[in-house]
DNA sequence: CCTTGACCTCAAGTTGGCTTGAAGTGGCAG
DNA sequence: CTGCCACTTCAAGCCAACTTGAGGTCAAGG
C-alpha cells in the first residue's frame, strides 16, 4: 500500500489540507493512520478526489457524493440515479445553450433596450416556460 | 406602466415574496413605489425574474447576474464581454457533455468496481486533467 | 539539544442565498 | 368601527462547504 502524507496529497491534488481534513471528518475520504501526527493516505485517494471534484461540478452535494461510495469505498450508485443525473446535465446543457444564444443575440441585436426586443423576449419566455413546466412536474412527482 | 403588487408577482413567477424583497435589497430588481405598504412592480419584472432564474441555472451568482443589468435596469454589457461570456458558456457545455458521458458510462459499464475499470479511470483522469488545466489557466489570467 | 516547519485539534468565522419570526400597518369587507 | 389579512421591517437563523486562528506536537536537520 503506497502511502502519501497529507501535504503530498494536497500538492498532487490541489486540494488544501484543511479541506482534506474536512473531507475526512465528514467521512468522504479516510486516512490510514499517522506518521507522527501526520495523516497518511493511500494513493487511491487521488482518484477519489478527482471523482469528488467531478461529482461536485455535476451538482452533487458532498453528502450525496459520500453516499455514492459504498461501505467498502467502492462506487455504488444505482443506475437509475446515474441516468437521472445524466438527464439533468442534459437539461442544464439546454439551459446553457439558451442563455448562450440569448447572450449572442444581445451582443448582435441593434435594439436599444433588449427587454423590449421581441425576439429576445421570445427567447427568454421560451426558456422560462420550459423551467416552469419542469418545476411543476417535479412538484407533482414529489407530492405523488 | 402596468403595475403588479408583490403577491401577484410571487404568484405569477413562483418566486416567494421574501425572495423578491431580498432581490430588491441587493439591487437585483426594483419596485416602483408602494400602494399602501405594498411594493408595486412593473410587469417587466417577470421577464427579469426569468432571466435571473436562467442565469442561476447557468451557474452565475446573483452578484454576477446583477452586474449584467446596467444602472438603468437595462441589459448593458459590452459586446465583447457578451461574446466572451457566450464562449465561456460554450466551454461549460463541453464540460457538461464529458461529465454526462462519464455518468452514462458508469451506468452501463458492467465492471464490478468502477475504480478499477480502465476506461472509467481514463475518463476520470481525462476530465480531471481538463479541470486542473482550466484551473491553472484561470489562476494565470487572474494573476496577470 | 534545540529550532523549525509542517502538521495537529477545536472553535469560531465566512459567504451565498435565502427563510423565519416577532411586532407593526394599511385598506377593505361587513 | 372592527377585524382580518396581506403586506411591512428588522434581526436572527440556517445550510453547505469551507477557511482561519490560537495554541499544541512531533521528527528531522544543524
Amino acid at each position: 500500500m503506497n502511502l502519501l502524507d497529507i501535504g503530498e496529497v494536497a500538492r498532487r491534488s490541489g486540494v488544501p489540507p484543511s479541506t482534506l481534513r474536512y473531507y475526512e471528518e465528514i467521512g468522504l475520504i479516510s486516512s490510514y493512520g499517522r506518521r507522527g501526527l501526520r495523516r497518511q493516505f493511500d494513493v487511491d485517494v487521488l482518484l477519489k478526489l478527482s471523482l469528488i471534484d467531478l461529482g461536485k461540478s455535476a451538482g452533487f452535494s458532498l453528502t450525496a457524493i459520500a453516499g455514492m461510495f459504498g461501505r467498502d469505498g467502492q462506487l455504488a450508485i444505482p443506475r437509475a440515479d446515474l441516468h437521472a443525473k445524466a438527464d439533468a446535465l442534459q437539461r442544464q446543457m439546454v439551459d446553457l445553450r439558451i442563455l448562450r444564444d440569448a447572450l449572442r443575440h444581445v451582443a448582435d441585436c441593434p435594439t436599444a433596450s433588449h427587454l423590449e426586443c421581441p425576439s429576445f423576449r421570445k427567447l427568454v419566455k421560451a426558456a422560462s416556460r420550459g423551467r416552469v413546466a419542469a418545476g411543476r412536474r417535479r412538484e407533482a412527482t414529489d407530492e405523488g
